[in-house]
DNA sequence: CAGACGTGGAA
DNA sequence: TTTCCAAGTCT
């Protein structure tokens, strides 16, 4: 930020600490009842700011809940194997963070006794923990007066300032953000922000009229986005092959198995997750199709047939890359499943919670 | 510094 | 239906 325009904000502190002042009183009065406020346990408050990296809220609040109750604590986080903690990840995306929020719990467990450093820069040393990651942290869990800067701030800031997309802006916005943060609250005030971001000063459409600080705001809401690529579209097919178990210990409970398969874990993409083996054609014989659903997956629109496959013609019709297993329903909903696996077993109601003779469907054909 | 990395739900 | 995006990080 240019000098002068520092000296200027300077100058204006009165503002600011009138801004921090609404910001703080909406906050108290509007901020949403979440099951990581309020927390002070610095282990809780990270696995709530990992979760919550490109992820809506709305998506992580029950996931933040499962974690928390079979992971409490840094130790059983780090005591776990990787599988586990995947199974738990399985669906909400994104994997490598659950991969690198696991292994930087072990290196806490092995060298800081199980604590999490306090400070913002040693956080930020820790796999996974960015810039972002590490302030939020430490100002929620201790208080340190440190400013995060996250899409929404980055909005916000963007609007108040009145400054629009260019270059260093990214830069600019660290340094408005650091000069604002209220060094009583910088908790708060960080989520006050963020909570600003993601209920008034929305993307498109903000609620202006509804903005606590809107007479300290240079614009009325315009703000430009990047351009992003196109989606493109794929269609893929996938075999969904259900037997009787083998396995006579299987059978006695009315045991069923579906075929999975594992992916490489040289993927580039879900690497060691668990899906539905893959169809070689993609084209399916309407007799066999047993449902369709779209995934979308980064810039990609997956149509996805999928077909059912008797256990006999498995290897003439489906490519196998990785090792293999049939597994008990209730098996596969314990494990890293990717998105697409765990949605269309879900769907055929091969994940049910309720006794196995409860499970659906009734009608055999339905099933191979 | 781009580009890669997942997903479900809103618009 | 298709697009857009959400409390980023790593390479």
């Amino acid at each position: 930020m240019a000098r002068r325009e520092r000296d200027s904000l300077k100058r204006s502190l009165f503002k600011i600490d009138r801004l921090r002042r609404r910001l703080l009183r909406w906050y108290d009065q509007n901020k949403r009842d979440l099951p990581w406020r309020g927390s002070h346990d610095p282990y809780a408050i990270w696995v709530s700011e990992i979760m919550l990296q490109q992820t809506r809220v709305a998506a992580v609040v029950e996931r933040y809940q499962v974690f928390l109750k079979r992971f409490p604590s840094l130790m059983s986080l780090a005591l776990a194997k990787e599988d586990e903690v995947l199974a738990l990840w399985s669906g909400l995306g994104y994997y490598r963070r659950a991969r690198m929020l696991h292994k930087a719990a072990q290196f806490v467990a092995q060298n800081y006794y199980g604590s999490l450093p306090k400070k913002s820069e040693e956080l930020r040393e820790l796999p996974g923990i960015g810039e972002y990651t590490a302030a939020a942290i430490a100002s929620i869990a201790h208080g340190e007066p440190v400013a995060v800067v996250d899409g929404n701030v980055e909005r916000v800031l963007s609007r108040l300032a009145g400054w629009d997309e260019s270059a260093k802006l990214r830069r600019r916005i660290g340094e408005l953000a650091a000069l604002m943060v209220d060094p009583e609250r910088p908790g708060d005030f960080n989520q006050a922000m963020m909570e600003l971001g993601a209920m008034v000063c929305l993307p498109r459409s903000p609620r202006c009229t509804e903005c606590p600080v809107a007479i300290d705001c240079n614009t009325r809401g315009e703000h430009k986005t990047q351009k992003r690529a196109p989606m493109k579209s794929v269609a893929i097919a996938h075999a969904l092959s259900v037997r009787t178990s083998v396995r006579k210990s299987e059978r006695d409970r009315g045991g069923r198995e579906v075929l999975l398969e594992h992916r490489p874990t040289t993927e580039c993409i879900m690497p060691g997750m668990w899906e539905l083996p893959q169809l070689i054609e993609a084209e399916v014989p309407s007799e066999e199709l047993r449902m369709t659903v779209r995934h979308a997956i980064m810039q990609t629109n997956y149509y996805v047939r999928i077909r059912t496959v008797f256990e006999d013609d498995v290897a003439r019709l489906t490519l196998a890359k990785g090792e293999r297993r049939w597994v008990a329903f209730g098996e596969a909903r314990e494990m890293a499943l990717t998105g697409l696996a765990r949605k269309v077993l879900t769907r055929a109601h091969l994940l049910s919670t309720a006794p196995l003779d409860m499970i659906a469907p009734a009608r055999e054909e339905d099933l191979i």
